[in-house]
Formats: structure tokens, sequence, C-alpha cells
DNA sequence: TAGGGATGGGTAA
DNA sequence: TACCCCTCCCTAA
């Protein structure tokens, strides 16, 4: 289930859990078994994130993650492992399971920083400059809806932050980077900044709030299967909880894109 | 039991 | 744009 905030949160777990300690590192799975050998038992310093990308640190190695569409960490006291695990990272309190990753590699800082240096701002890191991210936007003709998900202009938002930061400012999907007003592109950016620490903290994405909240609109809270509480992701064909209109879906950039035409207008 | 889908992204064409 | 990989789970048959 990942999205940026996915792996900034595993980041502060994973430091919690073996930064300054000794862990082991296997490979149930086998697949990763050389490079787990190689980590076994060195010092952890920490783990950190940027955009989707997360890694722990060794001293001079880096674990280099990229969970990938389906990949996931879970945290758990040491249990036999269960299905296909590729890492696991464990204290005698702690075992973390790695299961069907995009990638996991071990890298140099170097090789690390090249990858890295590849993102756009990513909303969840203090250091990040939204200007970089409008320098791309501005000069684009693609619609803003590809242009988010491409991590290359901005790093971090997925399908879901997508649908609903694009819902929360009343931007239409489709227009074109170049379009777009830059006071949007600055609604769009402090909203993702408002957002992702509450997914981050939350382990999970809600982005409906304040007067649209299940609650205040006196119906039981809706969850959907990804978890979370939302206005148009995953919602085709539902009514929009703002003007009841049905909610639209397409694939745009090669993912399923949902919005309310009536209610996203805005350039 | 087979097939499809899922919050991602790299590569080839 | 199409296809591929990664894994698990739900659905239809």
């Amino acid at each position: 289930m990942p999205e940026g905030h996915t792996l900034h949160r595993l980041a502060l777990d994973l430091t919690d859990a073996f930064a300054g300690t000794h862990p082991r590192v296997s490979s149930p799975q086998g697949r990763f078994a050389e490079s787990a050998a190689i980590i076994d038992g060195r010092l952890c310093t920490g783990a950190q994130a940027n955009g989707k990308h997360l890694w722990l640190e060794f001293e001079d190695q880096l674990l280099h993650i990229h969970l990938g569409l389906i990949g996931k960490f879970s945290l758990a006291p040491p249990a036999p492992p269960r299905g296909e695990i590729r890492v696991r990272i464990a204290s005698p309190e702690l075992a973390a399971d790695l299961s069907g990753p995009q990638l996991c590699v071990l890298r140099t800082d170097a090789e690390l920083r090249a990858q890295l240096a590849k993102l756009g701002p990513d909303p969840l890191r203090p250091d990040a400059d939204p200007d970089l991210a409008w320098q791309r936007i501005r000069r684009s003709n693609r619609p803003i809806g590809a242009l988010l998900m491409d991590q290359s202009v901005l790093s971090g938002v997925g399908n879901v932050y997508r649908a609903e930061v694009l819902f929360r400012q009343r931007i239409r999907p489709h227009i074109e980077g170049n379009r777009l007003k830059r006071k949007s592109w600055q609604a769009i950016w402090d909203d993702l900044v408002w957002l992702m620490p509450q997914g981050v903290r939350d382990n999970r994405i809600d982005t409906v709030r304040d007067e649209h909240t299940p609650e205040a609109m006196g119906r039981p809270p809706r969850v959907d299967d990804h978890g979370g509480e939302v206005y148009v992701y995953r919602r085709s064909q539902q009514p929009c909880l703002v003007c009841g209109s049905r909610v639209r879906t397409e694939v745009l950039a090669g993912r399923n894109l949902f919005w309310c035409g009536r209610c996203q207008r805005r350039s």
C-alpha cells in the first residue's frame, strides 16, 4: 500500500526498531541471500525515505528498497516466516519482513544519491523546494493529473493522493501543466504538505476533512478497502460527497483516475 | 482452480 | 503505449 507516507512511516518504525543495534539479516525466500550475508550482524544506524524510496543504513552499506505496487514490509515479534519473504531484519524483539519489493539491493552512498537525484521534491521532506516541481509543470503540456504521478516532477504522490488532492483543491485533472495557475500549484503543494504527514502519523490515507466528514453529514464513516476515508478514489459511479453527482473514472497516465466533473473545474 | 486487480515503475518500441 | 516484474487476495466458474 505504498505511497510516500507509507515509506516515511516505515523509515521511522525501522529506525525505532533497529537503529544502534546489530540486527540479523536473512532471506527466507533465498533471492537476497548473498547480499543479506554481507550486512548480517552489522551496525544499523537508521532508515530514511525520499519519495517512494526507502533505505536502511548499515555502516558503508545501504539497503535500498522500493516496494513497487505490491511490496509490503511488516514489523512484528519474530515468528516463522509466512509467504515469500525476500528479507527479514530481526532483533530479539522484532522482525521486519519484506515481501514483493520491486527493488531490494545493496548500494554505496554515491549509488543511492544518483538514484535520488532523479526525484522531484518530496512534500514530506522539510528541505523540499516546490519551485523545482513548478518549473517542470509550467513548461509541460501534459495534464496535471499525469504530472502529479511523475516522480521526477514531485515524489511521493501516488494514485490516491493524486485523485484526492485534485478533488480537495477543485482542480480539473486534465488541465495542462502550462495552463495551470501558479496559485493552484501552490494550493496543491500546501495541501500535500498538510495531508501527507497525517498519512505518516495514521499509517493510512484520510483526506475527508471538515464539513464533509461522514459524521458531520450524519452517516456512519465509510472506510474504503484501501483503509482510508476518501472523497473520490475508487468511488466511481457513487455520488460525490459534496455535490452528489456521480464520480467519474478514466485511465490517465496508465492508472485509474477518479474525479468529480462538477466540483473540479478550476485551473 | 483460474483469472484479475492493486496505492509502482522500468524498458522497449 | 504495451509489456513485464513483484505477491496476495478476492471473485467467478
